[in-house]
DNA sequence: GTCTATACTGAGATAGAC
DNA sequence: GTCTATCTCAGTATAGAC
């Protein structure tokens, strides 16, 4: 069971670096906000990177575990036939709506990590598995793409992924729809889905 | 004409931010590479963010003048009609590409900015205008395309514009490639243009 | 007008008392 | 496990030299 103090400090902290992003949050205001001292942070975490890095594992486990089990479930439905694009980034993108519902805010902070180019570093550690598997699907659903145009193509995936995952809309009309995040991801997938399959000569 | 000392901390200033982000960036790191004295910083620009204010401000006027002249032309080219897709997104996406190629720094900050939510903040100040223009030229060239949905697609695009600015590619095979900043935004525009182009219903 | 020196508050981090 | 005290460095501000 986790403490009480420790899980204050880890509930606060994936709060605020969500809405203001890492480097914009202190520790002095994490701390004020979950009423516990600041040296606890580091007497339980060791340093800000580290309480960051146990805020990310918390909740990476679960969702990824769900991303590869729903790709296990597509790729067995496709028996050896290429399985379909949609179907591979609905793995990828649904299992985070999922946990967008119970942890609206962990899926901010995912999206200000990615932002924030934390990938090289944390990122990396939790979500490397996962994203090797769902390459690999990809590249089955996508076998006539060349691997260079596919890699860049995630690149923008992902960027479109975190950007909607920070949930910052560049307009106001797009505040007054109802927050669901499946909707979004349902928009989300139908834009990169389409994107995927696209002849690569424009 | 910029003094030297206001020029080097804006040229600093740019370089790092773009490599490190806003809140990441110390003003004693600029003030130690540019080679001034931190209270020049708040001679010439006031504060820190007001800093990075002016060092968008140098550069987002001749990108955006050229994004309105390349949309000009395309809509004029398209008489009434309405016109391609991939031509708004050249038009709005080419244009980085050439400050890309002479400021390479200031794309990396663009995509920063972007990254790090400061939207409603400096980079409306400065981006409002054209994309309202964009905005309406996309309207024309999708006009069966529902109003709510083409500003998700158009968040969508923003967040893989970003992600691309930045330059942090997620795999190692992706930094072998020539760095061609003009490849990378016709890769993005064929990718989203069929992304813009998707029916609804997926 | 332009820059230097210096001071103030708040950041992350650590040692040691309890 | 928890908290106080303290260190260094961050952003900010200002007085005064040139």
């Amino acid at each position: 069971m986790i403490p009480d103090t420790k899980r204050k400090i880890l509930d606060t902290a994936e709060r605020l670096i969500g809405e203001q992003g890492y480097a914009a949050t202190s520790l002095r205001q994490i701390i004020a906000e979950a009423g516990v001292n600041l040296a606890a942070v580091h007497y339980h975490f060791g340093s800000k990177e580290e309480l960051l890095d146990d805020v990310v594992l918390r909740r990476a486990g679960p969702v990824n575990e769900a991303r590869i089990a729903m790709l296990d479930r597509i790729e067995a439905e496709a028996r050896n036939g290429p399985p379909a694009v949609e179907r591979v980034l609905e793995a990828f993108l649904l299992p985070t709506a999922e946990a967008a519902s119970r942890h609206p805010r962990f899926v901010k902070l995912m999206g200000r990590m990615l932002a924030e180019g934390m990938m090289p570093g944390i990122l990396q550690k939790h979500f490397q598995v996962a994203a090797g598997r769902f390459l690999g699907a990809l590249r089955k659903a996508l076998p006539d793409l060349p691997a260079d145009e596919l890699l860049w193509r995630v690149h923008f995936m992902v960027g479109a992924m975190a950007h909607t995952m920070c949930g910052a809309p560049e307009f106001p009309q797009m505040i007054a729809e109802p927050g669901d995040f499946r909707t979004r991801m349902n928009r989300l997938v139908t834009f990169l889905s389409a994107g995927f399959r696209a002849s690569v000569n424009s």
